[in-house]
DNA sequence: AAAAACTATGTGACAGTGTCACTTACATAG
DNA sequence: CTATGTAAGTGACACTGTCACATAGTTTTT
């Protein structure tokens, strides 16, 4: 994946315009038209899915040098958003017009490739959520994403935590509780401190 | 979707070799290396997701006309397949080889339209398939799926019907069973009669 | 045709999730 | 220092997913 040269994609950055979010701003939510093919330079962007009755899970993150399958799948079939796109840090990104999409998609080989090497690689985000959410025990779960992320401090409110899983608030609370307890983390208002991530993994990988 | 004429697949067909499964045979498995691009001329195939604790969902069927998004993943990223794809009814195919399908990718634009248009079509119903999962709630979409089916008999074990959505074959028993009651649906050995569509689709929508 | 061997279903118990309706703690703007 | 909003904890409870079997249709074998 990050064996695509940046240098590549500068190429591209003049093909667009140049577009600026801050922190936490929405890039897109559902209805909305997709306009443009984004390619992010700086920051990244949550790509999160709501179901009807409010319940959330994050889809993926788009980081720099990326560009987002919604968005790419929006652009190509002319359906809006289904998602929603927030900004998680000040994102830079190049917004290409769905006409330039369309000619350099037919014209150049290369923007071909970094079209369908983001679309192949978020496709298998995708699966690994569907393959996530039919595991229904969330202590596993969140044992294993939260040793994903490795010793050291996460600035996250439980409610967050909770939708990177899509789980509910008090659930997510009550499993953190007892991680606590084992003393594989330590939790504060805001924060959760990841000190025992191999213990963490061991038992999200428990049979 | 269906607007793309069955006569430019024609072309195609010529560039690849013919294939043939028998109904139920499996055509790729996890593991598998991508080798072909596939297209479906007849028949349709059934792709299923299977997690580690080998509970399993159907994320999409690949229909006549249609391309694999799995597949075309596997390729472009080199990576094995994640899910099983199962023959539904005599399936008839043509397989591209990897290196006819990049050269065809990068030279025919409307080859070009025809995969992205099997991509963006795929992602739409993985994002539903999420959608689905993060849904609890296994009567309303037990009730939301049968509807979708329409009145008829549908010839498929409780087992098959589970894995649909996703679930436990016994929790599939005791919903039908709490349908039928309802006088929504009749069921026996290996079929379910489907008699009140919107009665079902009322109460899969209900809040 | 009767027995054996499958395959499909039904059941009751139980752990664990998700939801509700609040309560309790922090944090910060006045 | 109080008010006001945001974050987190709680106990009760319905519902799912799982287990361990009990049953009941189907096919194969003798």
């Amino acid at each position: 994946m990050s064996d695509a040269p940046t240098q590549d994609l500068a190429a591209y950055f003049a093909q667009g315009d140049a577009l600026e979010a801050p922190d936490g701003a929405c890039l897109f939510r559902p209805g909305d038209e997709g306009r443009a093919f984004l390619i992010v330079k700086s920051g990244a962007v949550r790509v999160e899915q709501t179901n009807s009755a409010g319940r959330t899970v994050v889809l993926y993150r788009v980081e720099a040098g990326d560009s987002c399958v919604l968005t790419t799948t929006c652009l190509l079939s002319g359906k809006p958003y289904s998602g929603y796109g927030y900004a998680e840090g000040a994102v830079t990104a190049v917004a290409i017009s769905a006409n330039r999409f369309k000619s350099l998609l037919a014209s150049d080989n290369q923007f071909q490739e970094l079209v369908f090497r983001g679309f192949a690689a978020r496709v298998g985000e995708l699966t690994d959520v569907i393959d996530d959410l039919l595991e229904h025990r969330t202590d596993l779960r969140l044992a294993r994403w939260l040793a994903r992320r490795g010793k050291g401090q996460l600035r996250m409110t439980r409610q967050e935590l909770a939708q990177e899983l899509g789980t509910a608030r008090e659930v997510a609370s009550r499993t953190l509780k007892s991680f606590e307890r084992r003393g594989w983390i330590s939790i504060s208002r805001g924060s959760v401190d990841i000190l025992k991530p191999d213990a963490l993994e061991a038992y999200g990988n428990a049979l």
